[in-house]
DNA sequence: TATTATAATTCAATCGTTTGATTGAAACGG
DNA sequence: CCGTTTCAATCAAACGATTGAATTATAATA
């Protein structure tokens, strides 16, 4: 049968996910799966390669979301939506939830999975972010804040990076919030449709913060301190 | 002699930053220290126990820092300091970095040490980060936007957490980042004073969309959408 | 269809290593 | 001299990996 194979993926996913690769055994996942130790060594190789292929599929199924936005939908409501999405993906308690564990584990210490997620997952995410980012700098019909100037494409990643950087702190530090806001607070504090709405409202904040400084920038306008 | 004792902490510290607590060997770090193995049980009892005095004297000589701005320093500044300062601590490669890396460590993922880490160093800085973002819902003489109305302490703990999020991701992220952005945009990309301007910039906008968004609520002045 | 040959898979048992911990003797210092 | 500290040696336990036999599934043959 093949799912033995899968059964060791998922369960194994699930403990790697919780303990790490290293703190994890291959004996604790075997017997979590009602399976010999050496279906490991048949299936995969080795625990390390069970690693990478979990790895794998966590991003596989957990695949990259594609919006369908109308023509004209403006970047707000955009930026909106994938704060929205990003939160849920971080926040959210699914049963296999191991999926997102797993790839937070390999984004924060990398090791040989890293590369294939990057490419397939991280990679793609981050060019829509950025997408969506780069629209608020268009010299559109009723966007006139910041003209035709290309803003650098470093100033843009920046931006894409203190907005997915608030959704993941969500995730990492959930255990230290709930220390810092106390016990009371934890609830509200971690709820998904109040983080999304806070996250969406301070990046626009801050995102159209950087269009006034490029937009003075430019003319002879006004010249910041 | 004490310095047995010292030798040990300072590369244990050392080692389980780089390779966290489970992946560590006791035989490594008495390695490296040119110490006997039976010094562990000899001077702290356990592994675990070593641990936790890395810890410990992590968060003990990486202290709070304390600023001594001018009475009347505007909230702008002060933000910007503590920005640097953070940004500073994170992307710094100084010396003995591990104790940053123990402590962000034992953030992600806390374990028995975690408790005076969070009481000694975590609740302080983020008191003083929460008071900054408060300041600027202070009614003070030329700070009429936001009224004497009270802005909700979660809320303004939200901001303070925004704030945060930037810091650490670039911390955390580092190698993702370096994938992300390619090799020659990383050295610019994470630079120090670069960095920090860009996220004082950031978090500024998003603080005064939240001010914004609280002085418009409370008179019958505009309601926003 | 019944039987056999072949491949794929599972199993209990055990390999050699490495782990953290502990011992009692030796060396040190006041 | 005695309390403190270091040392080599070793403990039992757990680790990942591997073996060869047993079992099951698949295909070929009569």
């Amino acid at each position: 049968m093949d799912d033995t194979r899968q059964k060791l993926i998922d369960v194994a996913g699930q403990v790697f996910s919780e303990k790490g690769f290293e703190a994890s055994t291959v004996r604790e996942i075997c017997q979590l799966a009602s399976v010999n130790i050496a279906a490991i060594h048949y299936h995969f190789g080795d625990k390390e390669r069970l690693y990478i292929e979990a790895v794998k599929q966590a991003n596989c199924q957990q695949g990259v979301v594609q919006f369908d936005w109308p023509a004209g939908c403006p970047p707000e409501q955009k930026l909106a939506d994938m704060v929205s999405h990003m939160v849920e993906m971080m926040l959210a308690e699914n049963a296999p939830s191991w999926h997102i564990e797993l790839m937070m584990r390999e984004l924060a210490r990398p090791t040989n999975a890293c590369q294939t997620l990057v490419e397939e997952f991280i990679s793609p995410m981050f060019s829509q972010l950025l997408a969506i980012v780069s629209e608020f700098f268009l010299p559109d019909a009723d966007r006139s804040a910041c003209s035709t100037s290309e803003v650098p494409l470093i100033q843009r990643q920046r931006l894409a990076f203190s907005v997915v950087a608030q959704c993941l702190l969500y995730r990492y530090h959930r255990p230290i919030g709930r220390l810092l806001v106390g016990e009371e607070n934890f609830q509200q504090m971690f709820n998904l449709e109040e983080t999304a709405k806070q996250i969406t409202a301070f990046s626009l904040g801050g995102i159209r913060a950087a269009i006034e400084q490029y937009a003075s920038a430019l003319p002879t306008h006004e010249v910041p301190a």
